[in-house]
DNA sequence: CTGAAAGCGCTAACAG
DNA sequence: CTGTTAGCGCTTTCAG
């Protein structure tokens, strides 16, 4: 049904492979019959068949990228960063989300590899056995970690330097003069989340850690459980932005003032957290920069078949004070 | 490098039509074989290669997304309807970003075009012209548009009901009082910020309207605009969330407290303008079913190959009654 | 039930 | 410079 090379072929009276090369460089065909063939396949509004050139070149220009969920303004953004610099290269970016859920993760991986991507950009689930890594790497295929390069496997990775962050957000507290001071976060064994709170307790070292989700709701209730069994504390850590609002939500709904009864640092720095209430000091990372990055590294990989030496970029971060902590010996 | 069909094939014994039949369907092929077959490929770590496959059945099983922008709250939350979908159906979803820019939207439909994408998901840049519409419909593939119908065409659509919000926002401003009001919007001709107008119209005839960007920026610009030319405006409809914190911005910024000083109202309801200060009285639309939804018809177009009459899915709409609006006669 | 053969649309040597 | 010939990896008749 749709218009082939052959029929342009015909219509032009030349062959087919003739076609081909008048579409693809100008190399090697007279410049005329080019012209001509042009002309045919315009007219007849031929459309290559990228799926059919991908089967044969054996590059799909298709990238995948899998966050835990794009609804995070954090993973928006890179994932618009990544798709960007896909575009740029030519490149379309399949768009998965994993929900941190290890199974679900694998079934993309192993749908997009079917699919012959050039290469995977992804924030794994969970630090990576041994044996998974060898699944990976058994694909053959291209990948770039959104998580820290945890220096066991061996493959590239770009993310911000997250221990550091961690220890800018303890040192400003202590220096704001809290004493009791909390650190909420995510699940345990989530790379970048892990180097926070490593970071984080080593300038603050006998902080209170709590686990749970690292959402909205998971703010919430984790701000729920520390007001409860700590209400010694002074101020909290969260391990991003908006588990910070889901911190501060949690606050108001017990009468507690941001920042006078309670001081909040985020991660992240997400557009929303300078128009939040009180504007939220958190610890800024360049999240489009961190996906762009991601790609280019990416496409180098998928450029070179020989597996060169794993790349791995760590983006600077620097700590943005706003207005949701307070100098703890002045209240 | 990969090991295919007939790696297999020969591995195991049998012809290679043999072995696709026996991870096809079960359909006619003996037990014995099939077991043996399936065996051999588990053990050869065999991967379909989905690309070729789609080159004759001529299903690519992938789906394009173009939105304006996923960094726009709403969008991500509508390409994670638009995924979760997808994912359901056994599809990807290539992620696109238009920016609202006519030329680079029309380069992502010919580029997911000549990949044989399935079909097409899209808010449109503008009101469709007749020449668009034959572009589009030439390509020969399903799309749906994430706008209103306009009755010109003959795409599916699935949105909101636009214009019974414009109507809430603008009845809601009324009865609370307020006499002056103003409408900040995007750019003119986008179909459904254009609708949300008309119906404020309809509620509110004498008000002022200002076009822009339907950014948190351009929330800012448009506000300042508006409080310098308008100063006797009391409430602002702003046409999407985003814009509405925009608005506060620019009303904190001049000294002006929301709701005493100015109401706002704004669209969409996104997860934050319910912990914005103060929590923003906003237009709910239902942005994950859209998502899912137009992939629903989507998928259902692309089954059956005779053009099928266009389906139309307009979702309610509800106003969401916060703390960003307040009775003008109790100030 | 299984093998042989054709072909999806395109690229890439290899001859002429 | 251009046509011929192989495939890329898979599905799908069509015989056997």
């Amino acid at each position: 049904m749709a218009v082939t090379l052959k029929d342009v072929a015909r219509e032009a009276g030349v062959d087919l492979s003739t076609v081909s090369r008048s579409l693809s460089g100008s190399y090697g065909v007279h410049e005329e019959t080019r012209k001509r063939v042009l002309e045919v396949a315009e007219r007849l509004h031929y459309r290559p068949n990228r799926i059919a050139r991908g089967l044969v070149t054996g590059r799909s220009h298709t990238l995948g990228l899998i966050v835990s969920d794009v609804r995070n303004p954090f993973f928006a953004e890179v994932a618009r960063g990544a798709e960007d610099a896909a575009c740029a290269h030519g490149c379309d970016l399949v768009l998965c989300n994993s929900d941190l859920d290890q199974a679900k993760q694998m079934r993309y991986i192993v749908s997009l590899a079917e699919k012959r991507v050039d290469g995977i950009l992804m924030n794994s689930v969970s630090a990576l056995g041994k044996a998974q890594q060898q699944a990976l790497a058994g694909f053959g295929m291209p990948i770039v970690l959104l998580n820290r390069a945890s220096g066991a496997h061996s493959f590239s990775t770009v993310c911000a330097d997250n221990y550091l962050g961690g220890q800018l957000a303890g040192r400003y507290l202590k220096a704001k003069g809290h004493i009791r001071i909390a650190h909420l976060t995510g699940p345990r064994g989530h790379g970048n989340l892990s180097d926070r709170a490593r970071g984080f307790l080593n300038a603050v070292p006998d902080a209170v850690v709590l686990h749970g989700r690292h959402t909205f709701q998971g703010g919430c209730e984790l701000a729920g459980k520390l007001l409860e069994r700590h209400p010694e504390v002074t101020a909290v850590f969260a391990a991003n932005d908006v588990m910070a609002f889901g911190v501060m939500r949690a606050a108001a709904e017990r009468g507690l003032r941001v920042p006078q009864d309670l001081s909040v640092v985020g991660f992240d720095n997400i557009e929303f957290s300078g128009i939040a209430h009180p504007p939220l000091t958190t610890v800024h990372q360049p999240k489009y920069e961190i996906g762009a990055a991601a790609v280019e590294i990416l496409l180098r990989l998928a450029e070179k078949q020989n597996g060169s030496a794993p790349e791995r970029r760590i983006f600077g971060v620097e700590l943005i004070e706003r207005d949701s902590v307070q100098d703890c010996r002045t209240r």
